[in-house]
DNA sequence: GTCTATACGAAGATAGAC
DNA sequence: GTCTATCTTCGTATAGAC
């Protein structure tokens, strides 16, 4: 049921996925939703978007070692497939929540995702040599680009505004490379999370 | 009316602008609503969106012979103080019709806006000698990572982000510039629409 | 043109039986 | 847990009086 939430959601924004559609759509029973979110909507919403970032935390691995442009590669591949695997109906369900946004509540919790995307692209960037700056200017870049460029997509129905985009960031991910030492001695951080099972996926 | 309803769409997206939003906004009669918009709200929402694209090509009127880079500067001004002015509350009521459009004639209505703006674009980098290609890719990505950067800093209800990407992308302007010989003899193509009249604004 | 009144549906949410 | 029934509010849209 969440799931469909969020699908529904990266389809039709926020307001018009209700109650109804998410059980029609997940076959789900009718008399337990407010057994299960007690908060209603927006607890529904909320569990949706971190489904999202869930399946995206899953989605989004790089290899150990990954230059700039692979990781890039990796994240535009991604909402690349989301495109093309809905036929250019579905978006990114934090986008939409975060345009629709009726509470203040909602808007948080979207935006607290934005950051940590950014946040561990920036990371992952700086252990690929860049440098830290660099690092957090072009992790923005790359999703507000990318954002943009599924918007631009689903509008046109088209690959094509996302794949321009697509192309230019990757050329600007090869000239980030090297823009500071690679880090050698001292690696020292310890990897948490989803870094630990780093699988090849697709 | 129309005005109103192109404020509400870009502060709370499609579906929460409901006819009785706009006429409590906008203070207007209650009765004519179905007099002058037939089509109902899919009409309006069309017409404010045709609202917004002409305010945008009022806005945004670089001053001949601009480079690349106050090209870009001046279209994100235009975004930048879209934050600023509303507080964070407003985005682009292009992309909240994208994401929420229920209707295809909407959506392609939407798409065609995004479309001109890529093309005006893509024009006046070519107009500043800039490589075809370069010109078509760049013009995608200052839209996509505008209008990203928007619903980023929306979220976050903070400049950080927006600023973060628009200095990225003004240093990639800068790069264009060169990129194939200015246009010089030959420079026969007419001026048309919002390109003569050419004002410096702000 | 603008008004009031209203039809009609769907939304979110709650209550109480099973 | 799940059901049905219901409340309330709000949405679009229409009809007919002024």
């Amino acid at each position: 049921m969440v799931a469909g939430a969020a699908r529904l959601l990266a389809q039709q924004g926020l307001q018009a996925t209700s109650f109804s559609e998410v059980l029609e759509f997940t076959a789900s029973p009718r008399g337990s939703v407010y057994h299960h979110f007690p908060g209603g909507k927006d607890q529904l919403v909320k569990a949706a978007l971190d489904l999202v970032t869930a399946q995206m935390g899953q989605a989004f691995s790089p290899r150990e070692g990954a230059s700039p442009e692979e990781i890039a590669d990796l994240f535009l591949r991604i909402w690349r497939s989301v495109l093309v695997r809905s036929d250019f109906k579905a978006g990114c369900a934090v986008v939409a929540v975060t345009i629709a946004a009726d509470s203040r509540d909602l808007l948080q919790h979207a935006a607290a995702i934005f950051g940590s995307w950014r946040k561990r692209l920036a990371g992952l960037f700086v252990d690929a040599a860049v440098a830290q700056a660099d690092a957090a200017r072009f992790a923005a870049v790359l999703i507000a680009a990318s954002e943009g460029a599924v918007v631009l997509s689903r509008g046109e129905q088209s690959l094509e505004p996302f794949d321009l985009v697509a192309t230019k960031l990757l050329e600007d991910a090869r000239t980030l490379s090297g823009s500071k030492p690679a880090r050698r001695r001292g690696d020292r951080r310890p990897k948490v999370g989803l870094e630990q099972k780093r699988e090849a996926r697709r």
